[in-house]
DNA sequence: GTTCATGATGTTACCGCTAACATTCTAAGC
DNA sequence: GCTTAGAATGTTAGCGGTAACATCATGAAC
């Protein structure tokens, strides 16, 4: 046996001069690289390349170093484009979050990204910016990419989002509705909690606590729908929660804060608007829409001179640093970011292994993923015998 | 005129039955709606449809009417692989950046995102967990994807991954180092900034309010290239500032801390190696990689009764939201986050829009974005008369 | 010696789209 | 009426891969 010859016929360099003057190829060539110089170099036909590339053990071993040493030496790059066309797999996901600058959504991708990595599959992100409208357009000018699986935020979306979803999902495409959880089963997959179940724990816990005169921050950003959720399941609860004993119930607070880029002024704004004329609060507990808001309030609450949580408790959401490592730990709720994300991972490759037909069962299933109230020093107990009963 | 025909022959609505029955089709078919499908449904062919939907004013108003009721009827998504297979342009840029969970380059991709969406460019990201071999893998899998323009973080590569990137840039894709931006002009695009200019800039501040014994905390990530060029700089422009008062330099400690998940901790443990037996700073002022470690330094500075910055003046990196909250604020280097990746966005979009032949020229050009050196109360001057001879 | 399974490689056609050229039709110009 | 420019649309072929089938050795089984 001869050694490999990396250039065994002389016309097999035209492959390679391709490196130096793209010019001379066919009119329609993009001078690319392709498996036909590959091919050449190492004197065989193309269809042996891709095959060493698929399925090695199915060429010569002797074939298959000619082909290693050609693939070296012409520096090939795989289409992946027009590897999809012919084989209608992309090995490619997309990913549609509402915002990556805010560490929530990017640890989740980051560990979907992370998750999706050891299975080959490449991740196409979009950012939606919190708008259905945006949420939209991605969606479409993603699909177009035909990934083989989709993730998207949350379970709101606009018609023709959804339209665009489901006919991708009848195509056999898992699409994953991240972050939300809801009691009902939904269209699509679901991987994440029930934010109203949230809001029902924030309450419970302040109610717990001893606190009556509560309150809820909502997020300035419309399309925040999980907040909203959160505050509306809190209200409902509060007022479930003080029914028993026999008060009338105070309705909650609900402010409309600044845009996202300030949600340190927006929850210092937030506090003033909850405090009467004298300067001291009108209520005795908070619950922000999210942790920043809550560090702003809690933040202001101290240059003003007001006991945390003696005078007002303050309970935010999200578990950011920055609550974690103020002095007067801010009470929270700690989602699980990550595991949001390399759940979705496993998910879909799960699914991905599977036959599309066999698919269809699990294109709809949920996957509550649990969550975690952690109390700190900005929700201390008043009184522990104000505590209610349990169950209510 | 008839108002146009959605179903103008019985044979127009084989292609709408793939809907329903995605059997039926060719051996190959992969049960997408394509543009042939689009086509019968407008009673043409489907060379019309694609000049529709890429030059509008080219074809017969009244065959668009047709062209957009089919469009709309078969819920028509264009297979982006296809397109770019015969045109030999993906409409798509990657990205790879050392990680999102950090919300530096979230910010950055956030923005770049942003800055390419209106130019109808989709990004695929890839995050190489600050390790270059896993770069390097990334590339070579981004690039698969043909990417009309690459970024990257920073200018350090594997050498097979620089081989890749001057492959790709030499067949006219842009390369764009992102967050680097090296005195002497590199082989790709740079938009960032001269870390090494920042920790002369840090060095310079300290020894400018009048410190004389400093430290650098380097972090122990081991890839994080920016932060150990910052570190060297520090580290030498020191020496170089102390020269003039004629006293021996003392030798910046350095401190290798823990992973990076536990920054504010590695920054807590970096605080004590720099404590002597008795409890006192054996320095009087510490810079550090990044603001986590340098807010952790801090709290545990604070908890230990430390004076900051009387006794121990701290100077961290990135202007993270917890340094800028915190009672204390945390002196740092605010680094051009967004502008960076719209900066990216706005230079890839430009080099797009030239001939592949023209773009030659500014596939190397550097951009040195601004930053700024944010003094707040972890660095306030020991005493004004100490401040360095301006130029030192 | 013939048959036949097996392994290695080649041929053909096709994935869905668009560049380039071809054709058809209309209306203006002579 | 005939030519012809120009607009509208169609035909052909090809982008770079892979599925499916075809071919051709080789060697074991009879």
């Amino acid at each position: 046996m001869t050694p490999p010859a990396l250039v065994p016929k002389p016309t097999s360099l035209t492959g390679l001069s391709v490196l130096t003057s793209p010019a001379g190829r066919s009119r329609r060539s993009h001078g690319r690289i392709t498996l036909q110089d590959v091919a050449e170099a190492a004197g065989i036909t193309k269809i042996t390349v891709s095959r060493y590339l698929r399925q090695p053990e199915r060429v010569a071993p002797d074939t298959a170093q000619r082909i290693a040493a050609a693939l070296a030496a012409t520096g090939y790059l795989p289409n992946k484009q027009a590897g999809m066309l012919a084989t209608g797999r992309s090995g490619m996901v997309a990913a549609i979050v509402p915002s990556l600058a805010n560490s929530v959504f990017a640890e989740t991708v980051q560990a979907l990204s992370e998750g999706l990595q050891p299975a080959g599959y490449e991740l196409m992100l979009a950012s939606s910016g919190y708008s259905l409208q945006r949420e939209q357009e991605q969606i479409h000018a993603v699909l177009g990419w035909s990934p083989d699986a989709l993730a998207v935020t949350g379970h709101h979306h606009s018609p023709a989002a959804t339209a665009m979803l489901r006919a991708a999902a009848r195509a056999g495409t898992p699409i994953i509705e991240l972050w939300d959880c809801t009691p009902k089963p939904g269209e699509f997959i679901q991987i994440g909690f029930d934010h109203a179940a949230v809001g029902r724990a924030m309450a419970r816990h302040l109610l717990g606590a001893g606190y009556r005169r509560l309150a809820y921050v909502d997020t300035g950003v419309a399309a925040d729908f999980r907040a909203h959720e959160r505050g509306k399941a809190f209200a409902a609860e509060t007022q479930t929660g003080l029914a028993p004993a026999g008060r009338p119930a105070p309705t909650p607070v609900r402010a409309i804060t600044a845009p996202p880029g300030d949600a340190f002024e927006a929850g210092r704004a937030a506090l003033h608007q909850l405090l009467a004329a004298d300067g001291q609060p009108m209520v005795d507990a908070v619950a922000f829409a999210n942790d920043h808001l809550a560090c702003g309030a809690l933040l202001e609450a101290q240059r003003l001179g007001l006991q945390v949580p003696g005078q007002l408790a303050l309970l935010g959401f999200g578990d950011f640093a920055l609550g974690r490592q103020l002095a007067t730990g801010v009470s929270t709720v700690q989602p699980p970011r990550q595991e949001i994300g390399s759940l979705a991972a496993r998910t879909m490759i799960e699914l991905l292994a599977l036959a599309p037909a066999e698919r269809a069962a699990g294109l709809s299933r949920q996957t509550a993923v649990p969550w975690q109230l952690l109390a700190r020093g900005s929700t201390a107990a008043v009184t522990a015998e104000l505590a209610l009963p349990p169950g209510a």
